[in-house]
DNA sequence: ACGTATGCCGCAAACGTTTGTGTATTGCGT
DNA sequence: ACGCAATACACAAACGTTTGCGGCATACGT
């Protein structure tokens, strides 16, 4: 097991008495077994010796030849979130499809950190990035652009670069149809991270919905901590301390919600009779908790964000995509 | 932005009117400017232009000569999953800390995906595995060890592999412990995905313990259907179809846990007066829904894996490791 | 019969590193 | 003054591919 020689094209050559030239185009050639770079005969002789052998062509060798790596990087906030998980899984996927690698890694939301990280990943010669953790105003980003780096982004969109997203204002704007249409009259917003997209556009299409009806949200009940369940509860914790209460509450994020129906169930409020509760991105554990929420398609965000990119390494110009959210309403709200 | 030289050794060398192998070395020494390789202005001279002109070593050029990539490859069952997400930040932390890299691909806990992820793995060169899906029997793993990949075992253990994992029997006996102490004396088990380690060993260590208080656990109630909220839902609702309840309920996994805790909420039930709840893992989530729960060092399990794995490529033999579970009480039992 | 096309394949140069070996220069001890 | 050991570097091969170019057959058209 350690004296074993590496199986290269040199050796399956000399072995079938030809040149590696001629096992490379060969091996390589998308027609497969109807190559016309051999003989169908030797073309033959070839993917046999090749399997036979367990032939494995070494991608360090050919990247070094061709300048790509088939492997394009993304960076996200934080990959136990559910959301960009589920989002990498896409991106995971379709690049599999594609014959490309995606490889990830955390920022953690941090504009240092995320620098490194993509850097990092240039330095490892990634052929693009796609970044799900890109805050409204990134001079980063611009720079990277300017460098000539493909990029595209997901779930956020920043400044004009190419974007995969969900249409945030517009499930803002559902929510609080729904809840206009379920008879609540005053809200609170768990709104997520400031200067963030997802933040922003969710907010704003609440927010411009109850403006048509007359109603303004207080500015204490507009609260930006984050988007995870711990950032729910202190946020519903500031609620409850206001002294008064909103007939609804919406968080920009699932586990935000969550977060803030425990705080509220344990205050002794009765959900959704007290407090009607609605949450973002309808993550499985919303089903299992009984939130109403609105459907974001993350996998497909993922999937098509790795689409642009391909299309932007291969020249081309891809369009950013908003693809459209669903309301789901369950007992909560 | 096109037509950019890239800048290599060659390139710094002929510049400083050097030779590119007193650069590499110069360039690659640990002991930074005070390498011994070059004379101290020399080496000044080197970093300098380094720096200046923004080199970065190709690492494909580096592996090709090397024959390591200095990349991980780690398998599992899914990303979306909170504890194995965070396993798999552990190990990105740690391989970042020491110079390494760690890609990662679900496998969805299906024996031919896992196989053909991993080799997908080795065929992009990685210097070693780590398995986060490993199932009791796995004969793949077997074929790999021989085969002389270095590979280790992570939050679930098989045969005789180097693993790092919880001590999911002493977790399952706190759970166990606890419930009996709080006066509950029937029980039923959500028993998470048969053969693993995890499920196996977490329920073992509970059964073991009512054993010597003389309580056992109808074997309709032991149900093993997955890790996941729905199978949370799924197994909560058997148990309310089954007509009598149990005092308590175990899920060896938080998710399975909550999804349990919102079947059993929507029958009328309360928790825990009619029915207590136990989960697993302590995720944040179970602290937003208040669950009774064990903690398992998850993050740790993944610094932990990488360690070994590391010392493993080193050619070095680590031990198996067992990290001890805290059990943290909540509302919910 | 002769030019040309086409099928099949080999040659060789890169890609950017790492690393074993070699060599000129300097300094030192005696 | 001599040898000898450091010091400070250079040379060159190798890692395994990809790919432009070229060459030799055979077939084909006229």
């Amino acid at each position: 097991m350690h004296g074993t020689v590496p199986v290269t094209l040199k050796l399956l050559a000399t072995e079938l008495g030809l040149n590696v030239s001629t096992v490379s185009r060969v091996l390589n050639d998308p027609a497969g077994v109807e190559s016309k770079w051999a003989a169908p005969q030797t073309t033959e002789r070839i993917f046999s010796l090749a399997r036979e052998r367990g032939y494995s062509r070494n991608p360090h060798a050919a990247s070094l030849r061709t300048a790509r790596s088939d492997t394009v990087g993304v960076i996200v906030p934080r990959l136990q979130d559910f959301v960009l998980a589920t989002i990498y899984e896409g991106i995971d996927e379709a690049a599999a499809e594609n014959g490309l690698f995606a490889v990830v890694a955390n920022s953690l939301d941090d504009s240092t950190k995320q620098r490194a990280k993509a850097e990092m990943l240039l330095g490892r010669r990634i052929d693009g990035l796609i970044f799900g953790d890109a805050h409204l105003r990134e001079p980063y980003l611009d720079e990277l652009a300017t460098r000539g780096v493909p990029l595209v982004l997901v779930s956020r969109t920043s400044g004009d670069h190419v974007s995969v997203t969900c249409d945030d204002y517009a499930g803002g704007r559902l929510m609080a149809e729904h809840f206009l249409a379920t008879g609540r009259r005053s809200f609170a917003l768990i709104a997520g991270s400031e200067a963030t997209s997802t933040s922003s556009d969710r907010t704003t299409g609440f927010i411009d919905v109850l403006d048509d009806a007359g109603i303004v949200v207080p500015e204490e009940w507009v609260i930006h901590n984050g988007f995870d369940a711990a950032a729910g509860q202190e946020a519903a914790s500031r609620i409850l301390a206001s002294g008064r209460m909103p007939e609804a509450v919406f968080a920009v994020n699932d586990f935000a919600a969550i977060g803030a129906l425990g705080v509220f169930r344990e205050a002794g409020l009765s959900v959704p009779a007290d407090v009607a509760v609605g949450g973002f991105n309808d993550t499985p554990l919303a089903a299992g908790v009984n939130l109403t929420t609105v459907r974001s398609p993350m996998h497909e965000m993922g999937r098509q964000g790795l689409h642009a990119l391909q299309t932007l390494i291969g020249g081309g110009s891809p369009e950013s995509l908003r693809l459209t959210p669903e309301m789901v309403v369950r007992l909560s709200g």
